[in-house]
DNA sequence: TATTTTTACGCAACCGGTTGTGTTAAAGCG
DNA sequence: CGCTTTAACACAACCGGTTGCGTAAAAATA
């Protein structure tokens, strides 16, 4: 499309007789600017409906007034969550926001990482791919002196600012919980290792049937492949049943692979949470229209995301390099999936 | 923080005692550029981790490669999936994104489409929000010749490009299949009159029902509220119940009332679909996993992402301007929640 | 060998703002 | 009334790239 003639702060001081740095500061408020010449530019600038070039003053200013954001995948009402809790802060503060996302695949946070470095955003607020092994592509950043932060899934070989959620704790809590149900046999459907969440959530559990006395059983630590779909958890519970392996109780790395755990379960006749109780984690709104309601942990997303500019700006306001580490609690949140009818018996 | 010192390509220049032409030129191939020039300034480039600026790129070609999107919400699945789609297309053209929420609030749409406008995004795409009805934010753009496309929800006094899907034959067709399952009484649950959608599926409602001679009624038109939520749902259909009112049937404008309804529904024991049928639009991963799962009608979300880019770039690559509209049609997938078992019998 | 091409690069303007440092005339001061 | 302030604005450099045009030397051609 041919380029529309943007009028200019140079069109408006020719047209005024005046220069450029009058009009550029007219259109500030400068005090030094006389009160009819104020008026004189802003009429104009109505008139010509002038709006500033956002590029040339970042060019001049060396800062975007903008942050990124690259998250795995907007289609998680996780991380969508995150992402207005992000921007409610970010506006608040006069800073725009520019959201990426990997798509869970490291070669695409790369690239994305890159472009927004180009683009010279003021700061970075990154949760990684499952994929990502690798943080040369955010050292970068650190070397540049650019702000960083991240949310939730960190990269475990970099020192920086982040805000997570206890994920161990969380684990303990829905497994005891489970216990105090009077199930025994409880299975965890993993994440990828590659997740540091993962880990945390496989201690978490681990400890729980520690504490109560209930010997590890490797065969009740499920894979789900590398993904965190709810199609990975419907074919690793298949599996799993399949390899005759019948637990009382499961506690899913996520919602999405609970719910594909509970679609199979309910394909194979299995009473959810009689024979088998599910726990999940995320609290996914599709958690409490599965029959039955699945229980899960609640992530504060909203919270996570504000938190998550709060400590980036603390970076981009610091003389010196900074580096907070929060990390917030996640609730369980019990539902029907898991409330065993011998829960009230084994209560101690 | 402290500013890091960027090395520039005058850096660059300077230690290879070239100018600054030679640089930019040897760092995009160009032809005039000795071998053993461009091998010094990509090795010096390296050593030094040079990255370009982006932000003088852009101010100095009058284009940033970036292109706008505004949608409602990104914790609807649809909108993600559409935006996967145009992510996939515009960098496949090496374009850039950037994502903004209007949130479902016309004063934040007005704010985020000025912010992109002078971040001189080479287009954009939209998605209005259900708020909106003044579109002078808009027409800045078209008078400033920058591109525009709409999706899904459309100004309706704005003559641009545009790819919506065909809610009225989309909408027609849900009902029509109702009543072929014996559905005589059938409810529309309806979006805000505010958005065209609302009003065409309104449309394709009442037409199904004319063709088969069963007459509208007033009260089996149910409004929402202004909202497109699942607790919306749930509210108008415990209204419409206190009310009296008891359709065999109900098609609601998306998904989430959808299910709002047949929470709703279930919970004062009524029988899906024997008793009420329920058709939604959109099919959200949810539809599936709700008992029993629920029919609704499938809108190509990563397709239209895609061609809503399609549009742009004709547009971008236009030397005049271009008005394009696309219109592709939704697929009826029927699952339980609308299989009446008397559908064989009255089948035609 | 004289002349034309080609190769390889430099110069400087330009994109649209910001900002430190003048400069001039009016106002305030003792 | 002479001198210092202050108000109001102009100049020009700068941010970091791109690009049209000019030019000198080397290569090709006549």
């Amino acid at each position: 499309m041919k380029k529309y003639k943007e009028t200019t702060i140079l069109d408006i001081a020719r047209e005024l007789n005046v220069s450029k740095s009058t009009v550029s500061r007219a259109l500030k408020n400068h005090h030094s600017i006389g009160a009819a010449t104020k008026k004189a530019v802003l009429d104009l600038a109505k008139k010509y409906n002038y709006h500033p070039n956002n590029i040339a003053y970042s060019l001049s200013k060396k800062s975007t007034k903008t942050i990124g954001v690259i998250v795995p995948l907007l289609s998680h009402y996780y991380f969508s969550t995150v992402i207005s809790g992000i921007e409610e802060l970010a506006y608040k503060e006069g800073y725009k926001v520019i959201i990426c996302q990997s798509a869970e695949s490291y070669e695409r946070e790369v690239i994305v990482s890159q472009t927004l470095l180009s683009s010279k955003v003021d700061g970075l607020i990154v949760s990684i791919s499952r994929e990502t092994n690798n943080s040369d592509h955010f050292k970068v950043y650190q070397q540049k002196n650019v702000p960083l932060v991240f949310f939730d899934r960190v990269c475990p070989d970099l020192d920086v600012s982040s805000v997570v959620i206890d994920d161990y704790q969380g684990a303990f809590n829905a497994v005891e919980h489970l216990i105090m149900g009077g199930k025994r046999k409880i299975a965890h459907f993993a994440g990828p290792p590659m997740l540091k969440i993962s880990l945390e959530r496989i201690k978490g559990y681990k400890d729980a049937l520690l504490k109560h006395g209930i010997p590890f059983d490797e065969n009740l630590l499920i894979d789900c492949g590398s993904g965190l779909e709810q199609e990975n958890g419907s074919i690793a519970a298949q599996a799993m049943l399949d390899a005759g392996i019948r637990p009382d109780a499961i506690f899913a790395v996520c919602d999405p692979i609970a719910i594909g755990v509970m679609t199979t379960l309910k394909k194979n006749k299995i009473k959810i949470p009689d024979e088998i109780g599910v726990v999940g984690f995320c609290d996914e709104p599709i958690a409490t229209v599965i029959e039955p309601p699945l229980s899960s942990l609640v992530q504060p997303a909203f919270k996570i995301g504000e938190i998550s500019v709060e400590l980036l700006l603390n970076q981009i306001n610091s003389p010196i390099p900074l580096v907070e580490k929060k990390v917030l609690s996640a609730e369980l949140k019990i539902r029907e999936s898991s409330l065993s009818s011998v829960l009230n018996d084994n209560r101690i």
